[in-house]
DNA sequence: TATTGTTATACTCTATAACTATA
DNA sequence: TATAGTTATAGAGTATAACAATA
């Protein structure tokens, strides 16, 4: 028995595949969270390719601007703002650190938090990434239609905040069920 | 020394972290592909939740659906329909055959091609998901707004269209200058 | 030579849980 | 007890490349 019958019964019929270009999409054209999956891959690919050379990943770029735009922000503020765990933060700031972008301080106040500050090379390499970050968002934009770009990040930013409060509250009512 | 001077030179000096309500997110405010990121993943998450113990995970959705509504699909073709490579599909296909949900034939035109049809059992596990999907759109619609949802998926699409062009055309460039 | 699907492998991004040190 | 950060680990989702069968 050949190795591919193990998982596939395949009858051999006289049948074609549906024409390409003419396939039933049904509610998938509706279906947001598709989209939304494409455009950020997209999205994250176009940034990466602007980026090329430069020696950091499109993910850390959020950081290292969160950093230059407020020194001494904590990890946990980091988390916070790039809506990420602060298990992800470390990692990439440990990169940073290495590779002289940021230094880490000790809260005197409090001696559990690190705080974040950019260094001079630090800052040129965010200056160099928001250069290119620009020119990537103009494309966004220029996609999204003229004038266009507020409401569209508005619906994105709402849409999140909604599905984040449907979420607390679904975990509020399981919490009160288990009482 | 402590193992974590390893990576870390902390300086303990009088500092504290800026206000987490007040931060300064720059550009990040504007910069889409974070907040892409975050609605996809929130948007993932809601509808997990909503498929609770159905069986299937959200991505196998667009696959079912795709061969429940162009019976004798071929791979190539769910792949191209939902923005993947092939050889993401095979496991997800491989799962649906296992379980029951679809069946696979060959062409007789070209017997290379798989052709995938759905099961009167996969026919019902795509109706179930596809109401919960709906409810999952419907929340998804409120926030974006009553009577915005077809333009948000329009610009949604022409931004996907617009950097996979400037991706060709930026591949197309690089070729021409290699000759 | 080109294409369909399979396989093995690996990568990115991210989270969970257990831990240390501090509070 | 609770919080900040670290670590080890794992998971989801996806792609690349080499391959066999077929065109």
């Amino acid at each position: 028995m050949p190795k591919q019958e193990e998982h596939t019964a395949l009858a051999y019929e006289p049948v074609t595949a549906p024409d390409t270009d003419t396939l039933d999409l049904g509610i998938l054209d509706d279906f947001i969270g598709m989209h939304l999956r494409v455009a950020y891959e997209v999205a994250y690919d176009d940034f990466a390719w602007r980026l090329g050379d430069v020696a950091l990943r499109p993910g850390y770029f959020t950081i290292l601007t969160l950093i230059v735009r407020n020194p001494r922000i904590s990890q946990t503020q980091i988390g916070l703002a790039s809506s990420r765990d602060k298990s992800s933060i470390t990692n990439a700031l440990r990169w940073m650190e290495d590779n002289g972008y940021v230094t880490r301080l000790r809260s005197a106040h409090d001696r559990r938090t690190h705080l974040s500050v950019a260094t001079d090379k630090g800052k040129a390499l965010q200056a160099e990434m928001e250069a290119k970050a620009t020119a990537h968002i103009d494309v966004l934009n220029a996609a999204i239609g003229p004038g266009k770009r507020d409401e569209f990040v508005a619906q994105l930013k709402r849409l999140i905040e909604t599905l984040r409060q449907a979420q607390t509250e679904a975990n509020t009512e399981a919490c009160a069920q288990t009482r």
